[in-house]
DNA sequence: CAATATATATCGTAATACGATATAATAATT
DNA sequence: AATTATTATATCGTATTACGATATATATTG
């Protein structure tokens, strides 16, 4: 069995490992974006409003709540998106303090790129970042199992 | 069989969950990180030193390549670092171009415990990360399985 | 109808990674 | 050994962008 100084260390490694193949997932994407012509955080607001669950209203609370960013944090993104025309902001019919995000042709044109790209590249990082994940459930549990 | 519109609405559903939850880690990743008196990337930093593989030299450049930094953000971070006490940066022995970071013992105990909720948090979401990727492998086969 | 809550908006600021560039040290080439 | 190229780190100014503080408008509740 192994000292405990050596599997903190392991369990480090793989936790470094896990938020490297994290890092690297999130840098394929920024790069398809900015190839695409977006900016990463403006791809990720298509895809939450164009990826809203059925009958959800696309609000920019809703977005902000997605993004985890604040509201007034969506209002200038939207904005933003609304300029290079990859959405608009429309009023919300009855609730006149709410903004609904609607995608247009454009953006979806782009979102359905992206998209394709990031299930590619997501199926290829899928096994490493199981693999990742089940070693530091393990080692969790092999922990927490000596300190009984 | 479902339309392909509907099809693609539901891979866009995945995709955006997907990165739902991406986020919702990361964000309880700099909370823990802030709580513990660290900025996110001063955590990140720590924990690829600490865990870096047997034998390798963790100057800046290595952990620039595994932040996915260019190597001077990496210089005024492990600076920002240096100056709170979470590491040292040490001159290398035969190399005299290259700075190697070593954590302090300080920075040591915040990653201890940084690293315990980090296992913890993670295997809370290892099942719906698990459950999206699959999903998106699924729907991706699927998709050009269509195409032939 | 007043009080409170909710949703969006504005503006100034702070953080930080970057590009461009510089300096130093090592390696390669002749 | 001298020159050139490469590698590693460093400096500095800048741009982006999310945020806090605050404001405004609308909706809800007592």
């Amino acid at each position: 069995m192994k000292s405990p100084a050596t599997q903190d260390r392991k369990r480090l490694q793989t936790l470094s490992e896990f938020r490297y193949s994290l890092r690297q997932f999130l840098l394929f994407s920024e790069q398809r974006a900015d190839q695409a012509g977006l900016h990463p955080q403006q791809h990720q607001l298509l895809l939450h409003i164009a990826g809203a669950p059925d009958g959800v209203e696309t609000t920019v609370s809703y977005a902000a709540a997605r993004l985890g960013l604040r509201h007034h944090s969506v209002v200038e993104l939207s904005k933003r998106c609304e300029e290079a025309g990859l959405l608009i902001r429309v009023p919300h019919s009855e609730d006149r303090r709410r903004v609904v995000l609607e995608v247009t042709a454009m953006g979806e044109r782009v979102l359905r790129v992206l998209s394709n790209d990031h299930e590619r590249e997501l199926g290829e990082l899928l096994p490493r970042l199981i693999e990742s994940l089940r070693l530091i459930e393990n080692s969790r549990k092999q922990k927490i199992g000596q300190q009984r």
